[in-house]
DNA sequence: CAGTAACCACACCGGTCGGTATACTGTCAG
DNA sequence: CTGACAGTATACCGACCGGTGTGGTTACTG
C-alpha cells in the first residue's frame, strides 16, 4: 500500500552554494521565529552572505518565503514516504493511520506546529505568491484521505476525508496554541475509532 | 442545561470615549488585517484620535493587543450565552453540540477564522502579555467539554474532551487555511457521531 | 583569452515602525 | 478658583524595514 494522489510538487530548483545556505538559514529562522519577525538582514547574516547575494538569488523576500514553503513541502512529502516505507501499511485504512502517526515525529523537537498554517496566518494576503503552496498542501492531504477511503470501499469518502482533515489540522494547531503535547496521539486514536465504525459503501 | 466551568474572564475595564473608539477600531483592524500588519498610526487615524491619546490610554501596542483579545474573549462568551439561551439544550451532550453549532454563526461574515489562533501565531513570543488570554480561551473550552462529558456520565471525559477540542480547532483552522467553508457543519456532525457511540462510564 | 556567473564589501535609499515631547484647550469636581 | 483629567495638534526620535547601486575578486568555461 502506498500513497495515491499525485504530489504535484515542483522539482527542487538548482541552487548555488550561497543560495543553498540562504534557503537553509531562512527555513530555520522563518519556522523558528516567524516570517514577519525575521528580516532579510538577519537571514543574510546567518547564511554568511551579503544582502546583495540574497537578492541576486531570490529577488525579493516574498519569493524567498515561497521558496521556503516549497522546500518544506518537498521535505514533508519525503518524510511521509519514509514513514510509509517504515510502517508498511497493508490496508488503505492503515495508510491513513500512518499519515496520522507521522505527525508525532514530524512535530517532535519544536513547539511551533505547522509551518504552513503559521505562514498562512502571517502572510494573510490571499494573493501572496506562497499561498498556492499552502492551500495545495492541505488539499493534497484531503484528496489522499478521500482516495484511500474510496480504495477501502468506505461510504461517503468525501465526508470522511473532511472529518479526518479536521482532526489532522486540529492536532497541528492544538499542539501549538493549546500546548497539547500529545495532540498527535489523540488524533491518531480518534482517526482509528472513526475508521473502525465507519460504514462500508 | 447551561455552561459549567467558570469563565475567569476579567471584567471589562472602564474606558473613556476616545479609549472606546480606539479599542473598537483596533479590534476590527487587528482581526481583519492581522496584528503585525496594522500600525498604531492607522489605528489612531481610524479611531479619529491622536497617537498621544492612544498611548495615554493603553501604554503600548502590546497592551492594546492584550486589550483587544480580552474584549474578543468576553464577546465570545457573551455570544455563547446567547446561543445556549436560544437553543435550550436539554442534555449535556446537547450543550456540547450547541458549542459546535455556534461555530457556524461565529465564523460567518469573514474568512479570517479564529482571532486567538491567529494572534498566537502572529505574536509567537510565549511571554507576550496577551498569551494567557489565548491559552486560557482554549483551556476553558476543553474544561467545559470535559465537565459536560462527566455530567453526562460518559467514560474517560478527558480523552473525549481532547478529541472534541481537536475537531473544534480543526474546524477553525480548516475554515481559514484550507478554505473549507462548511468546516463548522462537518465538525458538528463529527462531534455528534462521537458522542453517539462513546461508551458510558 | 574573453566572457560570465557567483560571489564579496560597503554604502545608501525612502519609508514605516513603535514611541515620545511640547504646548494648548475644554470640562468638571473639590 | 484650581487642579486633575481627557483630549487636541504637530513635530520629532532612533531603529529597522525591504531593497538598490557601485565596484571589485575569484573561478570556471567556450
Amino acid at each position: 500500500m502506498r500513497l495515491i494522489v499525485d504530489r504535484e510538487v515542483a522539482a527542487a530548483p538548482r541552487l548555488t552554494p550561497a543560495g543553498e545556505r540562504i534557503l537553509t538559514a531562512a527555513s530555520t529562522l522563518f519556522y523558528e521565529q516567524g516570517i514577519r519577525t525575521v528580516g532579510v538582514d538577519s537571514i543574510a547574516a546567518a547564511a554568511d552572505v551579503t544582502k546583495k547575494t540574497l537578492y541576486d538569488r531570490f529577488g525579493s523576500k516574498d519569493r524567498l518565503i515561497a521558496a521556503y514553503l516549497g522546500r518544506r513541502n518537498r521535505e514533508w512529502h519525503l518524510f511521509l514516504d519514509e514513514q510509509l516505507a517504515a510502517r508498511r501499511p497493508s490496508t488503505p485504512e492503515d495508510v491513513i493511520l500512518a499519515l496520522f502517526a507521522a505527525l508525532t515525529d514530524w512535530l517532535a523537537g519544536s513547539r511551533n506546529g505547522c509551518g504552513f498554517i503559521n505562514a498562512s496566518v502571517e502572510l494573510a494576503a490571499p494573493d501572496h505568491p506562497a499561498m498556492p503552496v499552502i492551500v495545495g498542501q492541505k488539499r493534497w492531504l484531503r484528496a489522499e484521505f478521500e482516495a484511500q477511503a474510496r480504495l477501502a470501499g468506505l461510504a461517503d469518502p468525501g465526508e470522511l476525508a473532511d472529518r479526518l482533515l479536521l482532526l489532522h489540522e486540529g492536532a497541528l494547531v492544538s499542539y501549538r496554541v493549546a500546548a497539547m503535547t500529545d495532540a498527535p496521539e489523540v488524533a491518531t486514536r480518534a482517526a482509528a475509532d472513526i475508521l473502525k465504525t465507519w460504514p462500508r459503501g
